[in-house]
RNA sequence: CGGGGUAUAGCGUAGUCCGGUUAGCGCGCCUGCUUUGGGAGCAGGAGGUCGCAGGUUCGAAUCCUGCUACCCCGACCA
C-alpha cells in the first residue's frame, strides 16, 4: 500500500496528499473541494473532539446547535463580516427539483424559488447573534458560554485535504459578556486552551499571539491565534480566538439592562478550530515512512502482531496476547491484536508503521519460549526485545515518553527554524528558505501588504508578552518597538 | 479566473507522434497448494463504454472539433 511513497524531499505537497490518502485518513469526493473523512481519520478527529470538548466543558461552556442555513439578510448587518465572507458563500435559491421536459433527467423547479435566499454558513456569528438577542435582557442572563460542533462551507478556489476544503468540520464557541474585560479574558482563556491542546495532545508547539489588522477575522476587534511551523518551513494557523467587541451586539441589537439599570450592548467572543488540525498533525510529525501519531490521539496505541507457522502456535500466542491485551487495557491503553491470517507479518509491520501506530509488539514461538516480546516504537523506529512480564508498565511509560519526544522534536525543529533578521536582504533570504522570521515592522497595513506582495510572506502573529526593543522596520526603516513573526503560510 | 498538464481494469501505467490482429504490463482482487521473526512463491482465474459527444476513415485508444472532470503553479482564503 505504501510502496512507492513520495518522500518529503522529493515533493512535500505530493508527500502530504499521498500520506493522507494512503494512510486512510481521507480522500477526495465526487464534489470538488470536498473530502470523505475515512474511519481511521475520523477516529483521530473524534479523539481531538473528545479532548477539547472536555476542556470547553471544564471551563463552563455548553454545547448547542444552530442551523446550517442563514437568511441572506443576516449577512448585511455587520459590514466587515459581509466583506470578509461574501466571496465564498454557497447560496440556496430553490427548494425543489422536478423531472425535465424531455423526461431524461431532473432539473431545478423554477417555480420553487425561495422568497429569501439562504446562505450555507461559512461561520455562525450572524445566526447566533440574532438568537442571542432573544435570550438576553438582563445582566442576569450573562454570560452566555456556548460551543457548537458543526460543519461549515466556504467556497474556496483551491482546496487541499484537511488544510482547506469547501466543507469542513469544526467547533465554534460564541460567548456574550457584560464587560469588555470579561470578554477579553474569555478570548485569551480559549486561546490558552487551544495552545494547551496543540502542545499537550497533538505534540505540536505553537506560538500564541495577536493577528495583524490585515490578517484578523472579518468582524473582530482583535483576533488571537496559535501558529505552528510545518516541516517544510511554512506556517499553519491552527486555531483562532476573537474578541468581537460590541460589533455583533450592535449589528444585531443585543442589549442588556445592567445592575445600574442602564441599557448596554453586550461584549462578545468567538473561537474555533477545525479539521485543519488534522493537517497540522500530519505535517508536523510524519516522515518518509508514513504517519507518526502522538499516543494521546492515536486511535490504536499498541498493535500486536503474531508470528507463527502452525495453527497451534497461533493458538498459544493468542492465549498469551489475550492476557497482555487485558493488562494494557486495564491501564487505558488502546490495543489492537491483528491476527488476520490473510496478511503476513512483514506486510502488517509496514501497514501499521504507515498508519503511525505508536507502538508495535510482535510475538512468536521464540518469544513464548523466552517469555519475551519484540517492541518497536514508531517515532524513533527502534526495536528491542523485552520480557512480557510487566510489559504493560513499560508501555504505559513509553507512550508518555513518545508523546514527550514528539513534542521535543517538533519544538527543536521550530527553534532551529526561527530566525531574527534586521535587514531587508536578510529577510528575503530567510523567508525563501522557510521558517519563522522575527523582524521589526512599522505597524502599518501598507507595509505588511507590500512585504506580502514582494515575498509572499505574511505576519503570522504578534506574540503575546513580546519583548519590547528598539528597532527599525525591515521594509520602511521606520521605528518599531517589537519584532513580529513573518512566514509563508498555508 | 489566468498558465501548464492529465484522463486507458479498483490503483499505477504502456500503447497515441506515424490509425490496422484478441488493448499490454505491475500492484491489488478470486481459487488452490506451499509459506509466515520486515511488504511471500507457484499455478490457474475474473476484471476494460480507452473521460463524454460528434466527425474523418474500409478500420479510431491513436487523427479532427466541441465539451467535461481532475491535478500542479498563480490570484483568493482558515
Amino acid at each position: 500500500m505504501a510502496k512507492n511513497f513520495t518522500t518529503r524531499e522529493e515533493n512535500y505537497s505530493q508527500w502530504y496528499n499521498e500520506l493522507v490518502t494512503k494512510a486512510d485518513l481521507a480522500e477526495n469526493s465526487a464534489v470538488r473541494g470536498c473530502m470523505v473523512i475515512k474511519p481511521y481519520g475520523y477516529a483521530i478527529w473524534e479523539k481531538m473532539q473528545a479532548a477539547m470538548d472536555k476542556m470547553f466543558k471544564d471551563t463552563g461552556h455548553e454545547n448547542a446547535y444552530f442551523p446550517l442555513f442563514i437568511p441572506k439578510s443576516f449577512f448585511n448587518k455587520e459590514a466587515s463580516h459581509v466583506k470578509g465572507f461574501a466571496k465564498e458563500c454557497a447560496v440556496v435559491t430553490h427548494y425543489r427539483l422536478k423531472s425535465s421536459e424531455d423526461g431524461k433527467g431532473i432539473v431545478v423547479d423554477e417555480d420553487a424559488k425561495l422568497e429569501e435566499e439562504l446562505i450555507l454558513r461559512p461561520t455562525s456569528e450572524t445566526v447566533i447573534w440574532d438568537t442571542y438577542r432573544k435570550w438576553i435582557q438582563s445582566y442576569r442572563d450573562l454570560p452566555i458560554l456556548i460551543n457548537q460542533w458543526a460543519n461549515v462551507v466556504r467556497w474556496e478556489m483551491r482546496t487541499r485535504l484537511f488544510l482547506r476544503t469547501t466543507e469542513f468540520l469544526w467547533q465554534e464557541g460564541h460567548t456574550a459578556h457584560e464587560t469588555s474585560e470579561e470578554a477579553v479574558e474569555e478570548t485569551l482563556k480559549m486561546l490558552d486552551i487551544y495552545a494547551d491542546f496543540a502542545e499537550n495532545w497533538m505534540a505540536v508547539p505553537v506560538l500564541k499571539g495577536l493577528k495583524s489588522p490585515v490578517e484578523k477575522f472579518a468582524g473582530a476587534v482583535d483576533t488571537y491565534c496559535i501558529e505552528a511551523l510545518m516541516q517544510d518551513g511554512k506556517a499553519l494557523q491552527s486555531g483562532t480566538s476573537h474578541f468581537l467587541g460590541q460589533n455583533f451586539a450592535k449589528a444585531f441589537d443585543v442589549k442588556y439592562l445592567s445592575k445600574e439599570n442602564k441599557l448596554e450592548y453586550v461584549w462578545a467572543t468567538s473561537w474555533g478550530v477545525s479539521t485543519r488540525l488534522m493537517g497540522a498533525l500530519v505535517m508536523a510529525h510524519s516522515d518518509d515512512k508514513g504517519l507518526v501519531l502522538p499516543p494521546k490521539l492515536a486511535p490504536i496505541q499498541v498493535v500486536i502482531i503474531p508470528i507463527y507457522k502452525e495453527p497451534d502456535q497461533l493458538e498459544q500466542i493468542t492465549e498469551k496476547v489475550k492476557i497482555i491485551k487485558e493488562n494494557l487495557e486495564t491501564k487505558d491503553i488502546s490495543v489492537k491484536y491483528d491476527d488476520r491470517d490473510t496478511y503476513k507479518p512483514g506486510w502488517k509491520f509496514s501497514e501499521y508503521e504507515f498508519k503511525g501506530v505508536p507502538i508495535r509488539l510482535a510475538i512468536g514461538p521464540r518469544d513464548l519460549e523466552n517469555g519475551s516480546i519484540e517492541l518497536a516504537r514508531r517515532d524513533t523506529l527502534k526495536k528491542e526485545i523485552l520480557p512480557i512480564e510487566g510489559i504493560e508498565n513499560v508501555i504505559k511509560k513509553l507512550l508518555k515518553e513518545i508523546q514527550d519526544n514528539m513534542f521535543e522534536k517538533a519544538l527543536k525543529f521550530r527553534e532551529e527554524n526561527t530566525f531574527e533578521v534586521d535587514t531587508w536582504d536578510e529577510f528575503k533570504a530567510k523567508i525563501t528558505e522557510g521558517g519563522f522570521v522575527m523582524a521589526h515592522w512599522d505597524g502599518t497595513p501598507e507595509t505588511e501588504l507590500k512585504i506580502k506582495e514582494e515575498t509572499k510572506a505574511t505576519i503570522r502573529t504578534i506574540p503575546l508578552n513580546n519583548p519590547q526593543e528598539v528597532g527599525k522596520c525591515i521594509y520602511s526603516g521606520k521605528p518599531s518597538t517589537e519584532r513580529v513573526v513573518f512566514a509563508k503560510a498555508y
